[in-house]
DNA sequence: TATGAATGAGAATTCATTCAT
DNA sequence: AATGAATGAATTCTCATTCAT
């Protein structure tokens, strides 16, 4: 009587997969409802009661898939990490030659924000104002980014390819830009938005320039 | 009955300056407290009671200074404005050489970041996730920097000290650099705030590094 | 096609009545649940999720037993007023001598208390906070209990064993001291908890006394 | 200019004085509306929202005089228990002759428990529901009151007056018949509260009989 | 029948704004 | 003009209950 055929077996162990997946695709739902509603208004403007809507579920639901209010903001952050931390593992890996790493780095960097810009634009400020947030987003975004480039200018001072450096402040130089760019982005410069493929180009051949790279 | 001796018209007319004054001057003390308190925990997070208790004015009192929290918000802005508007005409007026301009005019914008720090940090987060808000600085602002930028650029472009460039793009990458480097500082980044006259001349090298502008 | 074999009609009835058992079980199984953690958070604090939980089932699972938790808790009530209105009535049917009445009595309601502790302080301050609960359980319980003191006491009186004595106030001066004793132990009074044999023996004497009952 | 007459100084105190006591004046009338609908419904079915219109305010404004809900009940139990430990400190101070310390004891328990009626029923259901709660008021109030039947008890066995007792179960006993009789009149029993002084009465004998005390 | 995710009414709490003093 | 208590709309969050599977 308890026991269950094979088939039943199989049976219940695929059904509650599908369950599992609708589960989490509800609640990617609900967290693109989220990004959407909180790029346009900012994080403290917007509702649980909007997001909810946006994602055409009810208020209470929300709170099945997330803690509160800023569990579910800690998500939307948890998941451009997640993407942008293992985009930036693989950068430091590869031994690239100085020729063309800023171009691809930049390239993929440019990539990565017109991909999440909604994300950007619904953590950005809250980052800025939220010392604590910032701190964490800083330490693994920002800090990693700024080691690659640290380490790639290290490099090429040693094998004497650019003249000496402060890594530290190249790094930052060197990240300043897209930085930059994104922000004009992010606050409506419509010259950048319209021009994103010729911005990302041209940073990269400023940023060689500007060290005078090796080509 | 309804006339005034001389005197009295004098006395009552200093009377009312010095009135105008002091109104000046609180007005003055609740947008300080404010830009303070805001630069710390962000626009919405922070309460008309915190602004007044650091003000030392009564909640109400400030209903007679600002119409409302927005009008507030927005008076900082404008503070903010005047001050940066000018400073942008004056160096639109100049005919700068091209040897210092770039100097010049990171030097200043950089010194405006440092003296302005708890006004930037109190608007940017604010300017990003309100579009409307955003809009109306980067016209008021960002606007007037580019076309200083574009112009020095087409400048040179005509007169053959640079290569050909797009000017626009130039303004833009000009200016990304030092708003790049500032988003890094009011991020908490340590290094940039405790170094921030080292990066304020690593920032007029690279620029002008990049664009191989003649010394 | 309607009609069943004999063994089969003695198979279906087997299984129904084993099908009432379980069912049954599990309905004490969330009864003693529900007991279980409204004892320790009360009534309004314990969710059913809570319960659920404490029972292994699912939420919705309690609503097949019970229509609502308001009809949950009448269910706990129910349970305590049948087992205490069956030993009432126990106790009314015999015709003690005045002698170990007393003694028997309070004995019994003493370990009534020990073995209904959680019971008890799952309904008690619920019954204090809902009069219509209240005087449900009053009727039930107390208003029995008080009767028989009565009875009793009326008893005593007639036959001049103990001089005269309103058997109204009577009953009740009877019925306080156990209830303050169990009042102090549900408050926590670590002495009462710890001693509470010795307790319902002091408090035989105390009554005894008290009255100057016939040894 | 900044100066003030001394009129005006002394005008000014006087406002402050008595704005300072319609606060207090206001607070004493939401605490007294609280106690009405929480004595009726217990603490968890009250809303701050019945409590604001019983007291006739704006909900917000029991926010301008307790923290939260949890802060408004603790002053009601504050407000009783105030009043008691000053009644039982003054009982402890005195000396009394065993003759009539019970009654007096007895009576003005009963006295407190007649004019406390409201808060009583507010607060017991949720002491003995919340253990933390009911720890508080356990040894700010039961405590000291045992303890003076303790020491009552312990002087009456020293002095020969009674026979040999534990005075720590004594003290029990004697505070559990006035408890007892309380909790009857708390759960509606009509007897009782009509017959409140009788009873009062009554329960002085009781005790006094039952340890026999001298008269 | 059992399940547990979805629901939304309702509760506590906050806070910008008003207004009598 | 200054004050700060009062206000109540709006927000977050909880949880009893429902219902599709």
């Amino acid at each position: 009587m308890n026991e269950r055929s094979f088939i039943t077996t199989i049976a219940v162990y695929i059904m509650e997969n599908i369950q599992q997946q609708l589960l989490q695709a509800r609640r990617n739902l609900i967290l693109d409802a989220a990004i959407e509603v909180i790029a346009e208004k900012g994080f403290q403007r917007t509702t649980i009661k909007e997001i909810a809507k946006k994602a055409e579920v009810a208020d209470g639901t929300i709170y099945n898939y997330f803690k509160n209010k800023d569990a579910l903001f800690m998500s939307i952050i948890d998941r451009l990490i997640e993407a942008e931390v293992d985009e930036l593992a693989e950068a430091a890996e590869e031994q690239p030659k100085p020729s063309d790493f800023v171009g691809q780095f930049i390239q993929n960097r440019m990539d990565d924000v017109e991909q999440n810009l909604s994300v950007l634009k619904a953590i950005l400020p809250e980052t800025m104002s939220n010392s604590e947030l910032g701190q964490s987003v800083y330490e693994q975004i920002y800090g990693p980014a700024f080691q690659i480039g640290e380490a790639y200018f290290r490099q090429l001072v040693e094998n004497d390819e650019i003249e000496s450096i402060d890594p530290v402040i190249a790094g930052r130089l060197f990240a300043s830009v897209p930085m930059g760019i994104m922000l004009f982005r992010l606050m409506g410069d419509e010259h950048v938005a319209e021009n994103w493929s010729a911005y990302s180009e041209a940073v990269s051949q400023f940023i060689s320039q500007a060290f005078n790279l090796p080509k």
